[in-house]
DNA sequence: TATCAAAAGTGGTCTGACCACTTTTTAGCA
DNA sequence: TGCTAAAAAGTGGTCAGACCACTTTTGATA
């Protein structure tokens, strides 16, 4: 039938039986994988088999490994892929903004998503926000970035940002400043009444003004 | 300095190594790269760890192996890497229909993109589409699609959308219907003059109404 | 009990070997 | 000469074993 996909790639199906093996386990992110060795004999593969598959895991950042300490399930998210991708895809000062724009278009979609659900755009994290900005007068803007992607229920798209915000680095991962937070305010406070284009241009506002290029 | 990055992941230069090779010696997508053995002997490490270094880059659909033939850079966007991240991390039926929400996600930027800049609206190739609707009646939607992904010009959303639609199989890869060619004229009209609201209306009709659900 | 050295465990790498498959070369035939 | 088929070379796929570097565990000693 489908011999033809299944046939080839022997090092496809070792993945496979990780993955299944890590269920059956019930391994959870932060602990650790079989040895090596082990998982050779368990899988009844070579040693380098084995290895092959795990290497291309860690180059997802699905897995960790630590010389002499073992594998782990991944559990924080460290990917290299999107590095890698870039060294390879991108290599001109536009891939930089490239990787800016494509975060932001899953942070707007979120945004979207999140003002045309009630049962979403009225959850009380959005208030916790507004009420620390109006308090403490910052927030960390990574985390709110982070909680709308989050919310807004799509996991591949949250594993795709947090690839993208990796890429970014600390330049996402600050508190913000005195001048944002009345577009921060507005930008939540829209989002919670569903006011999804005046959300979406104090996203655009904030974007364009908290960064400097 | 910055050792403790550079330091380990011996694995991670050759990596690095293959791209500079891949530079230096001017290899195009599609032409062959010198076998694992030589390979290993250029860069001065051993065949089970440049190995390595290709499975994780096959995985991320980089490179294209052929048993017996060689290794080649990829020429077709024939990407495991979102199949292999749905495997571990999306399970259930969701999955499926989070990669399509994503996948449109890129696809309705690429629109708003492309009404707001006149350049990219005023193509010839858009008219082209139109025109051949109008004389055959039909299109192929992911030419279409990916026409427009591409003119957008960010190549990184065009990277994540050639794994989404790969992973949509050929369900994206078929002739538009007859009860699509008036919606997907007005997408593309809506388009050219620049009618950002009226060309993703148009979209989410053809979206809605083009696949069974 | 506390300390620390030895042992065991583990990932990192290399080498060599053999197999299966593809490509190229060569030898033989028409 | 020209073509075909067999042989050879090239290449990826896999395995086994060995050694190293590093970490964790163990156990003996103070």
């Amino acid at each position: 039938m489908d011999k033809q996909t299944e046939q080839k790639k022997v090092f496809l199906e070792i993945v496979q039986q990780l993955r299944q093996l890590i269920r059956m386990e019930k391994i959870q992110a932060g602990e650790k994988l079989p040895s090596e060795r082990v998982l050779s004999e368990r899988l009844g593969v070579g040693r380098s088999s084995v290895r092959e598959a795990l290497r291309s895991l860690e180059l997802l950042g699905l897995i960790e490994t630590r010389h002499g300490g073992g594998t782990f399930l991944a559990s924080t998210h460290k990917h290299q892929l999107v590095e890698v991708l870039s060294m390879f895809i991108l290599e001109d000062e536009k891939s930089k903004k490239d990787v800016e724009l494509t975060r932001q278009i899953h942070e707007k979609e979120a945004i979207r998503v999140i003002s045309c659900t009630e049962i979403l755009r009225t959850l009380p994290v959005w208030d916790s926000f507004f009420v620390k900005l109006e308090i403490e007068g910052t927030v960390n803007c990574r985390d709110v970035l982070r909680e709308i992607i989050i919310t807004s229920g799509n996991r591949l798209s949250l594993k795709i940002w947090f690839q993208l915000a990796a890429y970014d680095g600390d330049r996402l991962n600050r508190n913000s400043t005195e001048d944002e937070k009345l577009i921060l305010q507005t930008m939540l406070k829209s989002m919670q009444l569903g006011y999804e284009k005046e959300a979406l241009r104090a996203y655009e506002q904030w974007m364009g003004t908290g960064q400097t290029f």
